[in-house]
DNA sequence: GCCGTTTTCGGCCCGACTGTTTTCAGTCG
């Protein structure tokens, strides 16, 4: 049985909800939910750490009857304390709970009066007025929970940053100019930590006037619904069944507000604990010192930390595992930025499944200020991407070489090529040998069983002309799932052969996800940022990229395109087995 | 259940809003 860290983190999180509904001590609750999220964030396989027989008591939030349960789950498949708790308990109640405003004392109460066990059930049991007048329920609340149910079955959970992010830019860009008074407003939640996928949009304002912007977001065409409204907070739901939610701040605790609505909820209950034992406690407007009581305010989020002796945290490291002890430390990383890149190695054009030119491909990476650039439309075996014969591609060749001569950037000359079912590449080699970067991809039979895949992964790496791979998962977020392979004999095999691997920044993919991005920093692996750009606009999608690789704490020294020209020609030129230690030396000075 | 430069026992983040309550419990983030 193949355990992932997503089941283990989900049984936590299962286990930690049926002691809440058990009315069990929150603090044991808390920590099966920390637990959960720690795992969840984890970039190692906890199976193969059970495997190896690894303490996983080291790791923060896991102690010994986390650690016992986690060895039980791997090498049993069950967990007796979870089944227990689930045969003792109602039926369905689980469910119940997963309706927003039900929490775990409306749900026994629901349970035991009513008698459901599925949403269902309870849709009916509302419709024929059985919940209003039960102890506690009124008549809004029964309505409330019918509507948060009926939403729940048309709304997906999460959505995806690249849908989220734009809209609260549109948002915030026309709330400023619907207020007459200057209104400042900053996204916050899980869209500034750049998560993959976003639960709501968060929104924290400043405004002499609070009451006009939360007037003028209630009015909005795209509101369906209004949840809250009240002097420091209001929340509504688009139609596009993404719930808003507005926070006003006071302009000389905007740090506190920022930080405090930033998250991530693990984040800040690690910091207000360290706060704690300073003889400090947080909250959302400032710092309060135990003993004098006085509450010091914070204009922004910096001088905050500061304050509690900590280094600034960047939002995408917010998550509550070891940050603020680094923080504490002051060795936090200084994460990679947008203008840390000097290229793009991973861009199609109309030569394949592409909308745009080469020519405007190359003037807009141009542009953006890039040394150097690859063109790598795909081969010919994508026969729905259109693409590139044997003949075809000696001619895009030569034509990349007419083009260098009109451009200011160093156009390499490559291709995404297919990796096929045996592992075996699209071209044969005399072509490749013409080629300055080659993108190694999975695009067909990506049902194989892990050990198939891996191997075929595996000898794609060992192709001397294969300078990475591309999205190595092949995931679509929300359509398709990952390819299945070992990622630890995969990171072991870049090693060795020399292949870097790709951050893919299309934002339906971002692929390496931040945990294995990580996992294969830490195994000094080079990253290569790309956006897979198919026309112009794609090249912005970077931003996504370099999120990735910020939530996997890479600086620009682990990312390849981060190199000047002549440095990253160096890199490609060498023989694949001499490229780590190129790529290496390439960053004096640091460790 | 986890954790510790005070601790191996005794702590454990903090506030806003709603609905149904006449003073607060439940939920959410």
């Amino acid at each position: 049985m193949v355990v992932t860290n997503e089941q283990l983190a989900d049984i936590f999180e299962k286990m930690a909800t049926l002691l809440e509904i058990k009315g069990d001590s929150v603090f044991k609750i808390r920590a099966y939910r920390r637990a959960g999220r720690t795992i969840e964030n984890l970039s190692v396989s906890l199976e193969n750490c059970v495997r190896d027989k690894e303490d996983l008591k080291q790791i923060p939030g896991i102690g010994k009857a986390i650690n016992d349960k986690i060895y039980e789950y791997v090498e049993t498949g069950r967990i007796s304390v979870y089944d227990k708790l689930v045969e003792e308990l109602p039926q369905g109640i689980l469910t119940l709970m997963t309706v927003p405003s039900i929490g775990p004392k409306t749900a026994v109460l629901i349970s035991n009066e009513l008698d459901v066990t599925s949403l269902e059930e309870l849709e009916q049991a509302i419709l024929d007025n059985q919940l209003a007048g039960v102890n506690g329920i009124g008549k809004k609340t029964s309505e409330n929970i019918l509507r948060n149910l009926q939403e729940l079955r048309t709304k997906d959970r999460r959505t995806p940053i690249a849908v989220a992010l734009p809209l609260a830019e549109s948002i915030i860009r026309r709330l400023e100019s619907a207020c007459e008074e200057p209104v400042n407003l900053y996204p916050v939640g899980s869209l500034r930590r750049w998560e993959e996928t976003i639960g709501d949009i968060d929104i924290v304002c400043i405004s002499s006037n609070p009451s006009s912007v939360s007037k003028a977001i209630v009015g909005f065409e795209e509101v369906s619904d209004v949840l809250v409204q009240g002097d420091k907070k209001t929340s509504v739901v688009l139609e596009s069944g993404i719930q808003l939610d507005l926070r006003v701040a006071d302009s000389k605790s905007l740090g506190s507000m920022l930080q405090y609505f930033t998250g991530s909820q693990q984040h800040n209950i690690r910091l207000r604990e360290y706060a704690n034992r300073k003889g400090l406690s947080v909250n959302e407007y400032g710092i309060t010192n135990d003993s004098t009581g006085t509450l010091e305010t914070f204009a922004d989020e910096e001088s905050f930390y500061n304050r509690l002796g900590l280094q600034y945290v960047p939002p995408e490291l917010r998550v509550g595992i070891n940050e603020i002890s680094m923080a504490e430390k002051y060795i936090l990383p200084q994460l990679i930025q947008e203008n840390d890149l000097n290229g793009d190695l991973h861009i199609h054009t109309d030569w394949s499944d592409g909308r745009d030119s080469m020519e405007e491909m190359i003037k807009t990476a141009v542009e953006l200020g890039y040394e150097y650039m690859a063109i790598t439309d795909h081969s010919a075996g994508l026969g729905v991407a259109h693409g590139l014969s044997i003949d075809r591609l000696e001619t895009h060749i030569n034509n990349l070489h007419e083009l260098q001569e009109k451009f200011a950037i160093r156009i390499l000359c490559g291709s995404e090529v297919d990796i096929r079912a045996d592992g075996s590449l699209d071209y044969p080699d005399e072509i490749l040998d013409k080629l300055d970067v080659v993108v190694a991809s999975v695009h067909s039979a990506m049902g194989q069983d892990s050990d198939k895949m891996t191997h075929r992964l595996i000898r794609a790496m060992n192709h001397k002309s294969v300078t990475m791979i591309g999205h190595l998962s092949t995931r679509i977020i929300g359509h398709r799932p990952s390819i299945t392979f070992d990622m630890e004999q995969i990171l072991l095999a870049a090693k060795s052969s020399g292949t870097a691997l790709e951050i893919n920044a299309s934002p339906e993919r971002l692929d390496l996800k931040d945990t294995h991005a990580n996992l294969a920093k830490e195994f000094g692996i080079p990253l290569v940022l790309n956006t897979d750009s198919h026309n112009v606009d794609g090249f912005h999608n970077r931003r996504y990229g370099i999120a990735v690789a910020r939530r996997a704490w890479c600086e620009p020294r682990h990312v390849l395109n981060t190199l000047p020209l002549s440095r990253f020609i160096e890199y490609v030129s060498a023989p694949k087995p001499e490229r780590n230690e190129i790529f290496v030396a390439n960053w004096p000075g640091v460790d």
